[in-house]
DNA sequence: CCAAAAAATGTGCTCGAACACACTAAAATA
DNA sequence: TATTTTAGTGTGTTCGAGCACATTTTTTGG
């Protein structure tokens, strides 16, 4: 009694055959103008649902699909997303999906462009990218798309219409986040914004940061606090940051602007003799470690391996069940502490 | 050839039909050892998958889920489960799942014992419940379990083995959160563990976060504050409150363990001359108010949308697609401030 | 040694949607 | 009028798993 309704059974509702119901539901046309009123009729009041189980049913393909993203060898950042992955093939591997995982090296554009060419050569339906280098991420969409392999994005925005969706965080907020929580930690004096990375992939990254911090204290006219930046390089920024401490007697806090808080932290353990609130970026164990230490006051969770996970959840909706998918998924931004971290940390 | 494996393949490459491979699979005996032998040395190279798709095809009964909760006018906080299921619904659309809701009044027990009367005589396929009357919901979860519905909990936990899968939050380490979150932010002095609920239906939860919060300053041997409790009730707590605050002047910090963090909020604005920091639980429209002018520092999300969504996804699995289930599913406790808090509100 | 019983194995149908193809009936053309 | 064209309709098969039932093979006992 409690049953879905069938083709089959709007056929006999509206008496013609199953053939005539499926063309009518399809637009094929070659129906009577008689069939399809009767049809349309009973499709009315019967919210006739098709079962996508039935219809996922004849689709053997297997969609094969390619995850490119930074060497987590190379960036601990990336280290969860392989979590993401492995839990998104085990969730859907009743669906059809082939997934594969490319890494790039995040510190040469050479290799990041060769891995696309790989992937480009393998033709899979569609490709997830973090693409960190700016240019040639929208030169990779651009041929990905000319060979009609879908491309959506995790991590960092590329502008482009070519781009299915988007998963990642608003930056700007991000920062902003980061600075209200500053202003109830931090005693009054100065603050300083760190931004510490390898290279330049991060450039846009850690500016809207930046811009979303200091917009925060600009809006609530806060004279509490004077803001002030410090560019750091791998190379030297263990000298470069203890001079800058001395330089910098009255810091009361640092917002770090990547995820390589612990650099900072385990400087500030040792040197420091007054009170320095730190914020950083992403639950790697050694930021974490200070996090339980209590050098690190928060983090704030960028989440790599839900948004790998939900871009390849988004792919299964495309490609499994028909669905059209957003633009754009910004992901909540989590306020980390010692004691919820693990939750995050799955 | 990128196709998965199904059992007709694997019965040819064992050199069986394919009813015997099912017989295998399935382990209803009748097969002879050398068959066995053959079949399952073709499944342990092949890694075969059943096709969950197909397997359900034929499966075309409606199962109907019956959720169980206080009714959103009366307590705002269960307002976001509406949400919560309208996503389910449109989410499962597809998949043969029924929902329906029914609410009781969280003021009245007797309520509570009449709408899962009226539950089990509708006999659904499971019950989602939020047992927040401990006893008379195990009562609940007894009539049902005898009846064969199937009863999975949200929110509340009921100690029963009958209870097939809790989907809540960790109370105690919330209760640690908050007190984490108290020591960066308050000042050296007095803190009030605050419990202002309507009736005693909350006393296990205000409870355990209680316990979580001072262990958590007994643990680290803390001597900077003084913590001290009180308990509210709805009919007198602004009086009660006032005097509680002559009472005490040396207050820094209040930690409300109910979703009432507004009344106090909106008491402490009228009258508080230095800074009282307030942590309090649940996005309700009042508490975000307050969040964000800043008299409420930091509201811990319980999450209360999350929690059914995942509760109906997890009946989903079960009966649509025959996984087994987890026992215990413990939500991320969220942090949140004005600047993040939009996110987790939707 | 043969018949009956038991064990093992294979066959064929079902589920619902999709689509190819066969078929009917009416209209157009020779 | 006979024949082709075309619009409209229905039938039958496929997908993979699951299970009832038919069929074959092996074992048992008289």
């Amino acid at each position: 009694m409690n049953k879905k309704l069938t083709i089959k059974d709007i056929a006999q509702l509206a008496g013609v055959s199953k053939g005539t119901v499926d063309r009518v539901l399809h637009k094929r046309g070659k129906v009577s103008q008689k069939a399809l009123d009767s049809i349309n009729a009973v499709l009315e009041q019967a919210d006739y649902e098709p079962n996508l189980i039935a219809r996922n049913l004849k689709n053997n393909k297997i969609y094969t699909v390619c995850v490119v993203l930074p060497d987590p060898a190379s960036d601990s950042f990336w280290l969860p997303c392989i979590k993401g992955i492995e839990e998104a093939k085990k969730e859907f591997k009743a669906f059809n999906l082939s997934i594969s995982t490319y890494y790039f090296d995040p510190e040469n554009t050479e290799s990041f462009i060769a891995v696309n060419k790989t992937v480009l050569d393998l033709a899979p339906d569609a490709v997830l990218l973090a693409p960190i280098f700016y240019k040639e991420a929208q030169n990779a969409v651009e041929k990905y798309n000319k060979h009609n392999i879908l491309v959506n994005t995790f991590n960092n925005q590329v502008e482009s219409g070519e781009v299915k969706n988007f998963v990642g965080q608003d930056l700007q907020q991000s920062g902003r986040i980061a600075a209200k929580l500053m202003e109830v930690i931090a005693q009054k004096g100065q603050i300083a914004i760190i931004h510490i990375d390898e290279k330049f992939k991060n450039a846009i990254h850690m500016q809207e940061k930046e811009k979303g911090f200091r917009n925060y204290f600009a809006q609530k006219e806060n004279a509490d606090y004077n803001i002030i930046t410090l560019n750091l390089k791998r190379t030297n920024y263990e000298i470069k940051f203890t001079d800058f401490l001395k330089e910098n007697p009255s810091l009361t806090g640092l917002f770090i602007t990547t995820s390589k808080a612990y650099q900072i932290a385990e400087i500030i353990q040792e040197t420091s003799q007054n009170k320095i609130s730190i914020i950083g970026y992403d639950l790697l164990d050694k930021n974490i470690n200070y996090l339980n230490q209590g050098t690190i006051d928060f983090l704030i969770n960028q989440n790599p391996k839900q948004q790998v996970y939900l871009g390849i959840s988004f792919l299964v909706d495309y490609f499994v069940f028909g669905k059209e998918i957003n633009n754009t998924t910004l992901l909540p931004i989590d306020i980390v502490n010692s004691e919820n971290a693990s939750y995050y940390m799955e």
